[in-house]
DNA sequence: GTCTATAAATAGATAGAC
DNA sequence: GTCTATCTATTTATAGAC
């Protein structure tokens, strides 16, 4: 801690967060990761022991973030349904990204599905992040089956993001995200 | 045509088919289709000339078979209604696929957005095929609006999907899957 | 049409000098 | 802590014998 490295470090979990997102975890190389940082690909094996490790870093960083503005979405609204709406506003903000690279949680979880049940499983904390704070939010509303809703809610808007990266569609994602607001106001 | 060959080809595509949704496009190699089929890697040269085209070949298979497949749907219901609903039932039916690899159109789209835009178009028209046989059984139904509501319901089979394979979760699956059916029957 | 051998490139990972 | 050189395995793809 506190260490001439730790800037290195964060450097690399950095750059590893976007190129994950963007071209995926299996089809980002330590040289991407070198390109993108100017740091050389031996030194990875300084900070990291394995590919693995550097997305296990990657997953604990994306917790924070989220964390992080999870809080500020409370913070800075007056009540659990703004605080959700806000959560539903993530994919316009983002609406670029997500149609051309789908949602960074959904995206890694589903390519992880398929040869490595095990990182998929250390990379769901990211949603569980995301389900326990909605979960929160319904029920803080006094709505029913605050569990049942915040999965609802997160199907919900990886099923946009979904069709909305497959088709490259801003009408759709636009359309569905007025309807996403509508039935989250209707269960609150 | 009818040539000696065409056999193989038939098995390259069918083995191809099952990695490509077991293991995803990029992790699945010429040497596991090669010993899924017991076709020397070699051999695979002769009938198509990069592995691209093997994908373009799964992705016409994939269309003609959810095609057979859709008009099998509209032969043994008694109404739109009905039809749509054996769309959604085959969440169920392939329930263990889904929790294990997700959906084979969705998670194939979703990682051919990262690093082959011009792959994921082309696989787009399996998409295209559930999205316009949709349409039409909410059309042929009187519904308003039948091309949102084939997309909407596209949309969310696929958030179903990626998270009941995110969370291993077949519970949820089947909740969700109860609550889609009367959604369709609610719009139609 | 079928198959072996191999090319050419790239991957993740290691050793060891500085 | 940093960086170069390199190892080993694997990838897609080709050449050419049969």
């Amino acid at each position: 801690m506190g260490t001439k490295g730790e800037g290195n470090r964060q450097r690399i979990v950095t750059a590893a967060d976007d190129l994950f997102y963007k071209r995926g975890y299996n089809q980002t190389s330590f040289q991407d990761i070198s390109e993108a940082t100017d740091i050389p690909r031996g030194n990875f094996y300084y900070y990291f022991k394995t590919k693995d490790d550097i997305l296990e870093a990657v997953v604990q960083a994306r917790s924070a973030d989220f964390t992080a503005m999870l809080q500020n979405f409370e913070a800075s609204s007056t009540s659990p349904r703004e605080s959700l709406l806000m959560l539903v506003g993530m994919l316009d903000t983002n609406q670029d990204g997500v149609i051309e690279s789908g949602c960074p949680i959904g995206s890694l979880s589903s390519e992880l599905a398929k040869d490595n049940a095990s990182l998929q499983g250390k990379s769901r904390i990211v949603f569980e992040v995301l389900y326990d704070w909605a979960a929160r939010q319904f029920s803080a509303s006094g709505a029913d089956k605050a569990n049942e809703l915040a999965m609802d809610l997160l199907a919900r808007m990886q099923g946009i993001t979904v069709m909305a990266c497959a088709f490259k569609d801003a009408v759709f994602l636009q359309r569905s995200l007025q309807g996403l607001k509508e039935w989250v106001n209707s269960k609150i």
